[in-house]
DNA sequence: TTGAAAGCGGTACCAA
DNA sequence: TTGGTACCGCTTTCAA
């Protein structure tokens, strides 16, 4: 069905056919209702790659997520693409996921999506704190926005979670319930999530006078359980873990239990993230959870308007509050 | 940058330089160096839109969720894409990801991609036995692949478990264990792995000779939780649940622990789709497994091949056996 | 209010 | 081995 057909059929040239279809003012409301007859009963459907090529958008948004073939296993961006497809669906935009696992072939895929204009907007997921893909974006007409913060300079838009906040808050509380040795698993320092929430571990730590205990490790269960492991062998073992984030958190969990120790009787254990898994984890996990609707309406919005051609400005960028879903895997200290 | 620009600077003819750059043979050697080397040079690449439109193909495939918001929670296709995602790039295809909530609008969905030729193939998953988004690709030229089954009548390339088989032979491993009352948490019977895995169930009850005990409700958490409770409840309690998918085992064992029943001494449960939250859950879930890699291959390899012209036939549609991972939830009965 | 025609950026046929 | 050119299907001036 193309529009030379439907045309033919109705005995009208292809430009009205195409004004009656977009709904233009200067068509005969007669020939409007005719025409949009007979493409309902034609099941008319214009051909993409020509409108695309005609008026150089291509009705596509991409999330291009950063991550590997086994490690395809977060949720949270799930969750994140179907708030904001129904968004980019109103306004008439398929929103496609890509992935691309960092490396060397990571800005191959941005670039092609770029240069081939397979896309008239991205979404930059998992930022770093030096990013690439958001130094590369900036200089390219390309519209995007973030999810996260980096330190990459340059203004665009983002929605981040305060999880230097969130992380301050959930030391102060630890504290609170006793707790004295709280260690902190934290997320390769690369990543800018990862900064942010030891830096408010950090500084309620430093607030309430408390001797730091960072770990390091990368941020999936095997290595937080290994980690976890030699941290509770040590002299001064924990009596609490706050974990930068839930899949670490399991990690701990897992660890605790292969030393025997009980959480929360023995250890308390935080993460972030509010995966399914932490819900049903032995103790169920308590976590921390950025409004996932919220940050995929505000980022669908600053990227529909980035798309319609608004500049990038500071009212573009959010950094919202962090909600604390409390469980059971946290108790005053024995 | 386009080809004529390319072909200016060059002083070539644009003819010249698409065939250098599509690698055909009738091409000087030195030339097309050449013109290669422009091509890097100056950062070249096709605009998607204009080569979609005069091949009229895409080199795009899609696979349709059929989930709707906050639903968006099956790792299992995450990772299916992860997997045929390589085997697609490989050939120069795009995987994207679209969300089409089953219900009126699931089928516009479908028929946007068809008819808006959006797609050179699609992934149809989760399917139904009446399913209609087979029937209305049977119709059409598009080439697409099916994870699972339908009794839809039609021939066209499919990859499946052997749920029945896998649920027949659990539910004698559980019998052999020395259950009796073995009860089944199935699935809506209108999604076809449930009616599979529900008559492996049966038929081994049949052939062991024990009577049948079968609780249908909604696939998710929740459901499965009432639905235990209920089950637990009665006169004749099962000493072990064979659950249609995890997401309903994890409920169970929610189920479980709310009655004080401690699993598996008490209750031994079973699920299906090696969840990540099952290996956290208390206890460990055990649970079976599609193997993911080899089906996502098989359906690459599959639609690429239906892409490239070669007709559907039998050979192409495969039932794999499906991996049993015992965990920690099942134990005689006391 | 309608139609003719140019052109978006490639590909592929045909001729040179 | 290279170049001219028609054309994919649509949108959008410009003219009628």
């Amino acid at each position: 069905m193309s529009l030379k057909l439907l045309a033919a059929t109705l005995n009208l040239s292809i430009t009205t056919v195409s004004r009656a279809l977009d709904g233009y003012g200067d068509v005969a409301p007669a020939t409007r209702d005719r025409v949009m007859a007979a493409a309902e009963a034609m099941q008319y459907r214009p051909n993409a790659a020509a409108r695309r090529l005609r008026r150089g958008s291509t009705e596509v948004v991409s999330l291009v997520l950063p991550t590997g073939p086994g490690r395809f296993d977060e949720p949270l961006y799930l969750e994140l693409m179907s708030v904001m497809g129904e968004r980019f669906a109103e306004r008439g935009y398929d929103l496609t996921l890509l992935a691309a696992p960092p490396g060397p072939d990571e800005m191959k895929t941005y670039r092609r999506l770029v240069e081939g204009r397979r896309a008239d907007g991205l979404i930059v997921v998992r930022t770093r704190r030096q990013d690439p893909r958001i130094a590369y974006l900036l200089g390219t007409k390309m519209p995007f926005v973030v999810m996260g913060r980096s330190d990459t300079p340059g203004l665009y838009p983002f929605v981040d979670g305060d999880g230097e906040a969130a992380f301050a808050a959930a030391t102060r509380d630890l504290a609170a319930l006793g707790h004295r040795h709280i260690a902190h698993l934290a997320a390769p320092a690369a990543l800018t999530y990862a900064t942010l929430r030891r830096a408010g571990y950090e500084r309620a730590m430093d607030e309430l006078g408390l001797p730091r205990q960072v770990v390091e490790c990368d941020a999936d269960e095997q290595a937080a359980r290994a980690a976890c492991s030699e941290l509770l062998a040590g002299a001064a073992p924990p009596t609490a873990i706050l974990c930068a984030t839930d899949r670490m958190a399991l990690g701990v969990l897992r660890a605790a239990r292969e030393r025997g120790l009980s959480v929360p009787a023995d250890l308390s254990v935080v993460g972030h993230d509010n995966l399914p898994a932490g819900a049903y984890s032995d103790p169920p996990l308590s976590t921390m959870e950025l409004p996932l609707a919220e940050t995929g309406d505000l980022l669908a919005r600053m990227l529909l308007a980035r798309i319609g051609g608004a500049p990038p400005d500071d009212t573009m960028q959010a950094i919202i509050p962090i909600r604390a879903v409390p469980r059971g895997s946290v108790a005053p200290p024995r």
